[in-house]
DNA sequence: GTCTGACTTGAAGCGCGGTTCAAGTCAAGG
DNA sequence: CCTTGACTTGAACCGCGCTTCAAGTCAGAC
């Protein structure tokens, strides 16, 4: 059972994450070592799943406390739970927004208009109404 | 016809963004100011519409280097919009991995598994080989 | 004419999410 | 036993996207 133990190169490795940001997430709590190897960290192959969700979740904008904070989400915690559903629903306006920009590119990519952020086909899809409800929200790296 | 214009105050309400952002853009590029009155920036309508983009394509992960290179198109660059039709296809990609958080997160606001990351139907929604897909992207503000 | 407060500037500072560095430890292979 | 090189630590640093600050200007209302 313990031959199972991955260390900290193998984890990165397969994780595609750096050896440095995987001791970061250790430091916030986000993810655990089974124990020591002499003084070196040992993880359990399910980590993985764990960085799998970490990764997914800093894609989605969320920062590193509301992971910790959702990582340690038990059934009994109302508070917590109702957060979470508020954040799907705010995801849903994340994914319109990310729709939008996507139409816009694409349409950008094909359109002669010059310059081509005046085409009114393109600023059709950056209504400023939409970008005042926006302004708590944004996704990150792109 | 220069009763149009908006003095800073009144764009930052508008655009829902702080004055110190919006000279912030200026200085790095991404809109102008019609002129001055005395010292003071003096900016045209259309700005509103501009700064919507801008919001969006902030919130769709966008670096303030990449939207002024997007600002800055003209049909003539294919090279830029090639980048723009491959930006596109990313979105969809940061689409997914939103879709995916949404539902992992409604999943969890209304399961009973103790602890809720450990439970199988909410982890299904992150298998690690997405993961690794994804290394090199991300939202950014939830 | 004078006051007020929204504007101006450049530079410094901040929060986030890590990365890099220097110095040291130690497991494993030969 | 000795070497190697992947690991360990804490602290310093980085890039991004602004915000804040100090010091000053000046348009517009009174």
């Amino acid at each position: 059972m313990s031959e199972e133990l991955l260390d900290i190169g193998e984890v990165a490795e397969r994780s595609g994450l750096a050896a440095s940001a995987l001791r970061f997430y250790e430091k916030q709590g986000l993810i655990d070592s089974a124990g020591r190897n002499g003084l070196r960290r040992s993880y359990r192959p399910g980590v993985l799943d764990r960085l799998a969700l970490i990764v997914c979740a800093r894609g989605a904008g969320f920062t590193i406390a509301e992971i910790a904070a959702f990582l340690r989400a038990t059934p009994g915690d109302l508070e917590l739970r109702a957060r979470m559903a508020d954040k799907a629903t705010r995801l849903e306006e994340d994914i319109a927004r990310l729709e939008r920009m996507r139409d816009g590119l694409r349409h950008a990519s094909a359109c002669t208009h010059e310059p081509l952020v005046e085409c009114p086909g393109f600023k059709r899809h950056f209504p400023p109404d939409a970008a005042l409800a926006a302004r708590r929200a944004g996704v990150g790296r792109g």
